[in-house]
DNA sequence: TTAATACATCGTAGACTCACGATATATCGA
DNA sequence: TCGATATATCGTGAGTCTACGATGTATTAA
């Protein structure tokens, strides 16, 4: 009937569009992956194919979607390219993720559901 | 050539696949609402459809999917079914998708870096 | 039991995503 | 310049996701 009993304070649609985009990226097992290992320091192209056994076209693929959503950046060093994590909320963000794979490597109130 | 040169320790593929089966159910624009809405308190699928503006049935999909991975679980009471969030990660991560958002109300779990 | 309310599920069409092989571009060394 | 190495892009088919309307189930009140 009415609006809700409760007044809540929301984050616009357009902002969550945004945030869920980058979400979707990130919802890959080897995209998971690929910033796992970056988040211990930059690699090429090659280095994450080897690290992910994934093909390095798939890998391209992969880097180029979360670089164009401001999850990674990249240089050019010769003829490799380095990858680095740049998004500030990245770290984080996989600390979650790490929480919930029931690692043990943070805080204790993430163990199971 | 050879694996990489840094020895670095990753998460299996297996958790990583379940990770990103969760992140792949948050990465939608209405899920997130329905998670920043239970943030703050819970709330039955009529009030969620009213919060987010979006048809019941298609709420009840949505709230199927968070619950079948484990972010929401419900109560029945009466008629009317309650939502609310169960994952101990998900404040967690909502608030990386609010920093995200530039949203400046948030704890200092998702800061660093 | 019947009707009304609240929630849940189903079938489907269109859009989207993924992995693959093939191909293209860029840089370096000879 | 040429060939090799390292990255990047493209086209395609199979599979997946989404919103929609229609239908199904559960609870309460009369």
């Amino acid at each position: 009937m009415e609006l809700t009993k409760t007044k809540i304070d929301l984050l616009p649609m357009e902002k969550l569009s945004e945030a869920a985009a980058c979400l979707k990226v990130l919802a890959h097992p080897v995209r998971l992956r690929i910033v796992d290992a970056l988040m211990q320091g930059d690699f090429t192209v090659r280095e994450i194919s080897e690290i992910c056994e994934v093909r390095e076209n798939q890998i391209c693929e992969h880097l180029r979607l979360m670089q164009n959503c401001g999850l990674l950046g990249s240089v050019r060093v010769g003829r490799t390219v380095h990858y680095k994590i740049v998004s500030p909320q990245l770290p984080a963000l996989l600390s979650c993720v790490r929480a919930h794979c029931g690692d043990a490597a943070l805080p204790d109130d993430c163990m199971e559901e």
